[in-house]
DNA sequence: CTGAAAGCGCTTACAG
DNA sequence: CTGAAAGCGCTTACAG
């Protein structure tokens, strides 16, 4: 059982090759081929179950209909969520994903890219580290189109990249609460020198100075300490400032998930305090019905970024405001009970 | 910047194209080429940052290095988890992975198939459905590998699987409680036709027989039912069956975790009674200090799978025993406290 | 030791 | 309207 190729059908048909070609691709009124033809050349080629090699179509025409993925672990919620919407849309577009996960190593990340590169891949959707510079930059050079998600690398300003609205996700989150009658909202933060960290930060700041409810109360707890110390840690701060009614937490690093899961971890805080975390990582949190606003920005992240690939692979020209795309933040909010 | 190619080497070392190929593909010895201008082919390959096109490569000697992978939700965790292993395994063989979701339809996986078999990718790795039964077929006509995981089709008795394994799992989990000292082991069941359930249901009763514990209590509950009408009636049978010491979970389509999580749904279950689950989808489950035995399904069966695809790739034979690879199961055990 | 040629399966100008 | 030819970038017999 032989893969049967243009050349079968050319013979059965009694036609040459490029006729079949040209019928196949739907390029029978260009090329002036009579209908009769055509039509017969169909039915054969259905009739032989005629599948086109890719490989070949690719060689000539340069496009593999490719696009590669690069996340910094597959195997992580957030990643094989952005992974399953991303597959979706580009299939439906009539494009496959390769995968690969860069374990959050830069030169995994470097290799990475040059191997989807040498692949032929016909564009590269990437959760970026800085590390990654270099080599990014390299495929502009070579014009390979590339989007970022949920991360970006500032020095890069050409790459237009899907994430969320860290500045705004923060600030609705806030005026949230105001309405809900909270005055003394402390921020809950993470030593790390993220953009994003610093973003939601500067929401903070701000939302507390245009609604003149300062003294802004930020603490900031290192990442990478167990559990129990940041939970200890926590405690004493509020322990520290009882004014505090409400906590946003500018990450769900703790792993929230409503009331039962803040006890579990010992966390005791008063009844009527508010917690809202921002969380745009995991949209499947929601435990408590007293969450008011909740969006789905994985969905929108994949989507935007593919769709934005897909484009600039087809060269079509991106509207400016285009280039940079920020979506919705996420958010969970418990109201007291 | 535009690629570079094996002819502009092969200009720039004054040779022809084809001694390039050579030497670039190791083959400087059996083509009887100096060492002196391999090195100098060598030389001047990486100064210009040579990159071969694969799809080039891929047309020429028909292989891609890429396999196809399909499950059906890559954002399920189980999934997810599979294609990392995955994806580490076959890239570490220089292979890279393009992956697909079925969505649990039998029409999409059928198009998926024919999807990837005209990307040529070089075989395939499936988590199946029956309905993939023909289409699968095919793939073995025209001699694509093919290796199936989780899961298989009784029918394509050719097709290697890596599964775990649902007998001995059991089994295992039964001699464990008897072990403890529990004698009325009660097994919940869900009304589903699947392989793996009436495996597991068979080693219950096996087990029951072998251990002289009789009568069996098998007792099974709609796969869809909403989870508090789920409860209702397990607690309804634990009521109509006094004597049961252990509950064994012929899968934890109830998400248990522990003590926690059955308090949280309402299970009230007597303090000194255990609770086994079988448990192949998820192997982070593991909150109680009284379990006993955890193993690593996912990960030997994302890599023996993808071992045993890849050997049939390149044409080695397998080995007998290899062609059906049963893996132990994961076993979660709550010993009561 | 090295080079010239064919060919993988397609598409795309181009010539009639 | 239709056909002949070139070529995408490689590898692989084969000839010297």
């Amino acid at each position: 059982m032989k893969r049967i190729s243009i050349k079968d059908i050319a013979r059965e048909a009694g036609v040459v090759p490029s006729t079949v070609s040209a019928v196949l691709n739907g390029k029978s009124k260009q090329m002036r081929i009579s209908d009769a033809l055509s039509e017969k050349i169909r039915a054969i080629a259905t009739r032989l179950g005629y599948q086109p090699n890719s490989t070949a179509v690719s060689l000539r025409t340069g496009k593999t209909n490719v696009i590669g993925l690069i996340v910094e672990d597959i195997s992580n919620t957030f990643f094989a969520t952005l992974a399953k919407f991303i597959q979706d849309e580009a299939y439906s577009m009539g494009y496959k994903v390769v995968f690969c996960s860069t374990e959050n190593s830069d030169e995994k990340g470097i290799e990475l890219i040059r191997m989807l590169l040498q692949s032929q891949v016909d564009g590269f959707l990437i959760t970026p580290t800085n590390g990654m510079h270099a080599e990014v930059a390299k495929l502009q050079a070579l014009k390979k189109p590339v989007v970022f998600m949920d991360r970006f690398i500032e020095e890069l300003e050409k790459v237009p990249y899907a994430i969320v609205d860290n500045y705004n996700g923060v600030i609705n989150g806030m005026d949230h609460l105001y309405e809900k009658g909270y005055n003394t909202i402390a921020f809950l933060s993470v030593e790390l020198e993220q953009v994003q960290m610093k973003q939601r930060e500067q929401a903070y700041f701000n939302s507390i100075a245009k609604n003149k409810k300062g003294p802004p109360l930020l603490f900031r707890i290192p990442y990478d300490l167990p559990t129990g110390e940041s939970v200890q840690r926590i405690q004493d701060f509020l322990q520290a400032n009882p004014g505090i009614d409400a906590l946003f937490c500018a990450t769900n690093y703790l792993g929230l998930k409503g009331l039962e899961s803040i006890k579990s971890l010992g966390l005791s805080i008063p009844n009527d305090m508010a917690i809202v975390c921002f969380d745009d990582h995991d949209i499947f949190r929601l435990y408590d019905p007293g969450i008011t606003s909740v969006q789905q920005p994985i969905e929108s992240i994949a989507t935007t970024a593919t769709q934005l690939l897909l484009k600039m692979i087809n060269k079509k020209e991106l509207e400016p405001q285009e280039m940079i795309n920020l979506k919705s933040a996420s958010l969970i909010v418990r109201a007291s009970t």
